[in-house]
DNA sequence: TAGTGGTCTAGACCACGCC
DNA sequence: GCGTGGTCTAGACCACTAG
């Protein structure tokens, strides 16, 4: 499929650090020992590099190596300000309804494809916390013939993405969002404990991977009073 | 100070693009050409092309040519959807307060450097329609002596980053966003002609630039009840 | 000083778009 | 067929990091 030799070196390595045998902080093997090992020139494994770096796999250092990065952190994506990125707050994070075989809700704001549409679909909720208190209610739903055996298994660490990842060797390669500010509904009110009729932050959530049509959909209610969502974006 | 080849190709084509010399849609020299204005090989120029690629002010297309960007699409930043991107709809933007030198307000939710605190600045506001519906208004800060004679010059196309773009040679490079779902105060709902106490997103903005120490920060207030906020990110 | 990544040359061949 | 950008080679020298 893929005949480009800059492509194998890439992939071998991403497929490396999506298993795990490169872990987060290591180094890679350095661009020469690369040119043996695939019978390559320096532009042709840096060319590969270049592209991880670009993707977010690894980082670079002059006179050091190449570093394996931990990507979930760069992808400008919305998130809580404090649960992934802050250490040492009290974060948590509560099934309101597990993995389960259902039918594509409605409630989605982006439209679904008809092939989509087609199969059954995965339902998962979550209600995310700070201290205790909740701040987020997450719900998610994606096509169910895409991730064999997903309901069987377990998160990695808690994280969605890290299992993606891992198991399924498929990465979050964009997001589309749409934000309102609205009044919250009476049941989501009693969830997130907070006064009926509040406002909230909700996001609808497009997540793009790089699994052909293969798409994540959520819908966020955030309560944005203590915690409010950051996102950052740098060129 | 820049003695790199390949920026003295990126830099060159990058001012002419910023200039207007190259507009949008036209096509660069070809490779070839610019090797031979300026005496590197072909690695060299691509690497130039590469950058701009990275930062957005071209596309290339293979068999060709590399064919200039309208940047202002591709920056994953928050927008009123169907503000800018939206045809055929009926856009408005008034000046609430014209640019003019004052203090730096404290409703900045981002911290200010000391440096910037020191200067005086400027500020503007805006108030956006669609079909003569307010949906946002916007309150705009950055450090006066940064931009020479901001306030005596008009906005090109009603766009302040197309200003400094083409006046200043100023890119946006990136962002960083605070989001918050709130009850309107009652300024903002008179300004925008919504019911008191509504729930309004708040959008807390500090942008990067290519100008070193250079920030604007900007305070959004949004009715996102017709017109949702989009936004969208891709690798 | 040895090893790493960063820049650059002077070629070559290929794939794509267009006439 | 010709010009374009895309991939690749086989070198070279430089800049940075670390023992």
């Amino acid at each position: 499929m893929e005949e480009k030799r800059y492509r194998l070196v890439q992939n071998f390595l991403k497929l490396q650090i999506q298993k795990g045998n490169f872990v987060v902080g290591s180094y890679l093997p350095s661009e020469n020992e690369l040119c043996t090992m695939f019978g390559v020139t320096r532009t042709t494994v840096r060319k590969g590099l270049d592209e991880l770096t670009r993707e977010g796999f690894i980082d670079r250092q002059h006179g050091k190596g190449s570093i394996v990065r931990d990507r979930r952190k760069s992808l400008g994506l919305l998130n809580v300000k404090g649960f992934s990125e802050a250490v040492g707050k009290d974060l948590s994070t509560v099934f309101v309804q597990h993995p389960k075989i259902s039918l594509w809700n409605p409630d989605t704001h982006f439209a679904i494809s008809e092939q989509e549409f087609k199969e059954k679909c995965i339902h998962f909720s979550r209600l995310r916390c700070v201290y205790e208190v909740p701040v987020m209610i997450e719900y998610n739903w994606f096509a169910d013939n895409r991730l064999e055996g997903f309901s069987d298994i377990d998160f990695i660490e808690g994280s969605f993405f890290k299992t993606l990842s891992q198991h399924y060797h498929i990465e979050i390669t964009g997001s589309e969002h749409e934000l309102r500010s609205e009044r919250v509904s009476n049941d989501i009110a009693a969830l997130l404990k907070i006064p009926q009729g509040s406002p909230i932050l909700h996001i609808s959530v497009k997540f793009h991977t790089s699994k052909n049509n293969f798409f994540l959909y959520s819908e966020l209610y955030c309560t944005t009073e203590n915690y409010p969502i950051g996102s950052s974006y740098h060129l």
